[in-house]
DNA sequence: TTCCTTGCAAACGATTTGCATTGGA
DNA sequence: TCCAATGCAAATCGTTTGCAAGGAA
């Protein structure tokens, strides 16, 4: 179990750019950016925190625009965050799947990886309680809250 | 014009008001109704949901100020739902600890509750987390997200 | 050139708050 | 009684959208 590192979007940048292309959608500076700060981040961003991250130089509608479009062709994951905020990510076949810590005092959010073994143990848990109420699990998510070292 | 109140949740009257009453906090109708919903359910409701289901008797800044004031007297807990809509439950130590199964389709949440064994499981998955990035576990959800069977 | 994309402002839905009034302990 | 709680309307916050101008293929 380690911290995620941020990976390199550029080795990347060829088969997001086709994906896109696929669907009639452009490359462009502005996604570009938004594509690059989710990926030097280390947890899931808000549409607000990306706007501060970039300088402000995308404007918040664009940003909103470009969140939706790069959901929809399945670059970015959407998470469903404390008070309402939707935060995003880079989709898990670019970024490798993880888990959140929230701090239930700052909100901050935290990537954080499981170890072969325990994901393994998670997948059967999950299992369990899905089939219980007789669904096809498409995702799961194992959030942990608690305080955070600086709070 | 009375509320009902749920029958599971009548034993309980005396410690909530107990609870509110040390901090001043007033048990009236409205928040007796609000209670009595909630208990009544079968998962998280939102402000709106609560407000159809209470035969909007009482207003909506009503109903989410008494939401907060129950979230901050620790009768009612959050949960941060699809779409930025805010859905609340009955605290853990009036309901039950349980999880959530969410349907990626119609957005319905229903509560589960796992067996002894499955829940032992899933607390040693939690505290090798929370350890491994120095949180101390407040508390913890496992959400798994999937068609149901409606859709 | 042809569409896709952008930027601005206005529109929106969910939630919050100011203020005068009501009501519970 | 006295202060918390309510109801209404207006304000706010995060997000979406209409429309005219700009930009990538």
């Amino acid at each position: 179990m380690k911290y995620m590192t941020a990976p390199s979007l550029r080795p990347l940048e060829r088969s997001i750019q086709d994906r896109l292309a696929t669907r009639g959608v452009r490359f462009t500076k502005g996604r570009r950016a938004v594509l690059s700060a989710l990926g030097a981040a280390d947890g899931p961003r808000s549409a607000a925190e990306l706007y501060q991250e970039l300088g402000q130089r995308v404007p918040l509608s664009s940003l909103y625009r470009t969140l939706v479009v790069l959901e929809e062709t399945g670059v970015i994951d959407p998470h469903h965050g404390l008070r309402g905020v939707m935060r995003y990510e880079l989709a898990e076949w670019i970024r490798g799947h993880h888990h959140h810590v929230v701090c239930s005092s700052c909100g901050a959010v935290e990537d954080v990886e499981l170890d072969e073994e325990t994901e393994k143990e998670l997948a059967r848990l999950v299992d369990t309680v899905a089939s219980s109420v007789g669904l096809d699990p498409s995702a799961h998510s194992l959030e942990v809250e608690g305080r955070c070292r600086r709070c």
